[in-house]
DNA sequence: CGGTGTGAAGTTGTTCACAGCT
DNA sequence: AGCTGTGAACAACTTCACACCG
């Protein structure tokens, strides 16, 4: 299946790995404006709330950019990081869907501090065709392959309704994308090479209250039965054929 | 002995599994809306994404809910899966940074919709204090403990800058809240008793970039310098040895 | 038969602890 | 002395494969 596995030259970097990576940056980056010239590893484990095996281990499969007795020179290893993820050049992003999490997104300053510009804003409604969202006027949908490719766009984000999220996904696919952040609380079903990212805001709360919960009722262990209105027996009610 | 199990009974939900009981949820409710009355773990992880064997390992530590032969009944699972993540009560949420993005997560249907009920806006701007958005009054966050104490809110979502994330976050805390959703890029310094979840769009990139990346130059290896000259000559090799 | 539930094997990620470099 | 880099032990998660049941 997706097997990840070149027979390892230097780059068979860890998923989990990776993930730090920007985490690790964004420390650097803070310490760079404050003048710091070099850290060692246990700082900047504190600095991105990990632990300091993990940050040595995780700079290791970069390769041997630390210097014993010292630590780890700041300016060097954001280059080398930045290298690694790719933030050396600029991607072009596109977002579709611009409703309110698509204008939140293209005015959110984060994006494009490092690396990545967004292109081009695409929606499906003609109310909002036209608009001007942060210094880019709003495409009609209709238009997302031709601009791919005009624009070299290589990220997409998608920020659409649910219903809409798999089409804009088989479009921009067969358009040539390969990297999608999708938004929209769906699993997309995408070819092996494409890339998908996922960002589901209910599910991160469903995650929290699963906790939040479990706090609240130290452990007792609660009914196992449905109220009692449903009236519902696990035997049953499978019985009709088809 | 920092054992994430710590006196836990016969529930212990793995983490990998809890984080997937909100896809099987939306999978399941999609399948009931059908119609469809059982499903099969094969028919279940398609629906999910995943793999079915997960699917099964998942679904058996909450207890033996399915029928061999048969498969899982979809309202029984919907019940059973809501009251494991403790969606069966509703959860107050606040949100602080009433921004671009905290005004797109009040008006997201997608929290509302499973028990999770927006209780509070606040912000520190006085130009937006008092604006109503999605039914709600934002208010100052100078009220922000004695809001969530009054109105029992259990989940707060910092939507703020990240100069302000750290102070909102210690705030909170010290009203009692102890599940956090943030979306300000920086690392939260929390005691181990409360929840942070993290949503960091800007590391999502960096993570698809990393990818795109490496699709795009197959294998070779890149030049591994400075632009300028730093004189570190990379020396590797000889690893092991002991 | 068809499909769950689960030991066991396999894979990936984390942490320890220390040799060895500066 | 101090701190990196890394084998080795450990822990978590995934996948396989099959016994067992309806």
């Amino acid at each position: 299946m997706i097997r990840r596995t070149h027979h390892a030259r230097d780059r068979g970097i860890p998923d989990a790995t990776v993930a730090r990576l920007p985490l690790y940056l964004r420390a650097l980056n803070a310490l760079a404006e404050r003048g710091t010239l070099t850290v060692s590893s246990e700082e900047l484990a504190a600095a991105a709330g990990v632990n300091s095996a993990k940050v040595r281990k995780d700079l290791s499969h970069l390769g041997s950019y630390g210097t014993r007795g010292v630590g780890y020179d700041v300016q060097y290893l954001i280059y080398q990081i930045s290298r690694e993820l790719g933030l050396t050049q600029d991607w072009a992003v596109a977002i579709v869907g611009v409703g309110n999490l698509g204008r939140a997104l293209a005015n959110y300053g984060g994006f494009v501090s490092r690396g990545f510009r967004i292109a081009a804003l695409f929606d499906a409604d003609p109310a909002v065709v036209g608009e001007r969202i942060a210094g880019l006027v709003v495409e009609h949908v209709d238009a997302l392959e031709s601009v791919i490719k005009d624009r070299g766009i290589s990220i997409v984000v998608i920020a659409t309704p649910a219903s809409a999220a798999q089409d804009v996904c088989d479009r921009v696919i067969a358009a040539g994308v390969t990297s999608i952040l999708n938004f929209a609380p769906v699993v997309l079903a995408v070819p092996p090479e494409v890339n998908v990212r996922k960002v589901d805001l209910s599910i991160e709360l469903q995650i929290l209250a699963f906790h939040e919960q479990r706090k609240a009722n130290g452990g007792p262990i609660m009914a196992d039965q449905w109220p009692d209105e449903v009236g519902h027996v696990r035997e049953r009610s499978m019985g009709a054929g088809s």
